[in-house]
DNA sequence: GATTTGTGTAAAGCATGCTTGACATATGGC
DNA sequence: GCCATATGTCAAGCATGCTTTACACAAATC
């Protein structure tokens, strides 16, 4: 599952680690999120989507 | 979280197993979602709203 | 009364999501 | 050169998602 977050984050000017702290998830995740290594959970896909005033949709595409 | 699927699946008259053979999980999944034992993956999030044809904001509530 | 269909639940096991702690590398400012 | 910041990665461990097998119960049909 294909994602923008970093697209998201960079534009924004953020560090993963202010990503992380945000979203209340480890810098690891954020880190593993960005490259693809695991989709998120539910719930983190509904934080990041309101953090970003967007969609799950429009952020994921699977 | 929450979710409309039970009412998703009766307004269209199929039973758990139908619906578990179509989103190609266990029937026993689609049980503990409907009752929320627990939430779905994002995937399979995605598959359950394209079956209905709304958007995950559609059908689960954080 | 026996059978079928739909639903709820439990246990055991495997796969995935997320954590902490640690280390490596690159870049930029001093 | 040294330091701080940002990113990538690994290992171990715990939590969650999903599977199969199995059993129980209710309602409907025969």
């Amino acid at each position: 599952m294909n994602n923008r977050i970093q697209e998201l984050r960079q534009q924004r000017g953020w560090s993963q680690a202010h990503l992380a702290e945000t979203l209340e998830v480890s810098r690891q995740t954020v880190n593993a999120l960005e490259r693809g290594r695991y989709d998120p959970s539910l719930p983190l896909a509904f934080r990041i989507a309101r953090l970003f005033d967007l969609t799950i949709e429009d952020i994921f595409q699977p």
